[in-house]
DNA sequence: AGATTCGTAACTAATTTAGTTACATGAAAC
DNA sequence: GTTTCATGTAACTAAATTAGTTACGAATCT
């Protein structure tokens, strides 16, 4: 949705829109893109000619802003104790603490290197290229 | 639970005392220990005096090896098409892609280095430490 | 004023996961 | 060889999560 937007030349697309492009139901857009909102990613606006851009230039929007927005966590797994006092527990957490801390700078080190634009263009790429090839065919 | 196995000394535990340790059904323990057996990290022997045991020495079991035998993935999302010939997300999977390789090769580095030996001994630590700490009060 | 669009609550349906019961299979003890 | 113990597995239930839908109020533009 966000490539979408970020192709839409600063016009403002509807939850209804983009909705469309994934798929899916205008409400469940609404509630993704909403906690986008804060962090100055996207912007909404009501009424007329109303929906959703981006809040800043493509290039300035990481895909580790994006993750960290969404309050998505970058590793798949937990480290919050559901057994409070079990010594096993303890050691198996302080050892993922420790990896999960290392992991999760790297791996906010890579996404925050590629950013919207980037993934705009190699869209676009893609796009010319399917128009040569329907040309050339 | 492979701690706990790693601390038997080599006496199988069954899936009850497993499960008692976790607060958890021996069922459960069974269908999610199962998936150990094919890659030899545990044993299971059936009858009197049977149960659950490591495979192998804990030291030469680690982490990355269990995560992987469990079918987990190291990052938690997928890069399957969902609308193929959608070309905003086939540009996104191939960015995706690109993190996910050398992300999951960095992940699987780490969690290699850790073995159940290693939150074995920890969890020695800590019990010694404990075990201290009651006597000293 | 009327049309349009987001914001949000409330409800339904589908999916996943944990837990449970039940019973067959295999292995040791006697 | 029978009894006892333990895994293996199917089948069912319950809880939690998620996506989807309907409805309607609030804001904004023409």
């Amino acid at each position: 949705m966000l490539v979408h937007m970020a192709e839409a030349n600063g016009r403002a697309l509807t939850s209804e829109e983009l909705s469309s492009f994934i798929h899916t139901n205008p409400v469940v857009v609404r509630r993704s893109v909403a906690g986008l909102r804060e962090a100055g990613i996207v912007a909404s606006s009501r009424g007329h000619g109303g929906g959703w851009q981006l809040g800043r230039a493509p290039d300035r929007i990481s895909l580790a802003e994006i993750s960290a927005a969404l309050g998505e966590t970058l590793l798949p797994f937990s480290t919050e104790p559901e057994s409070p006092g079990c010594l096993v527990e303890q050691a198996v957490i302080a050892a993922l603490e420790d990896f999960r801390t290392e992991a999760e700078r790297l791996l906010a080190e890579k996404l925050g290197r590629i950013t919207l634009a980037d993934l705009a263009a190699d869209f676009r790429r893609r796009y010319d290229e399917i128009g040569v090839t329907s040309h050339a065919v």
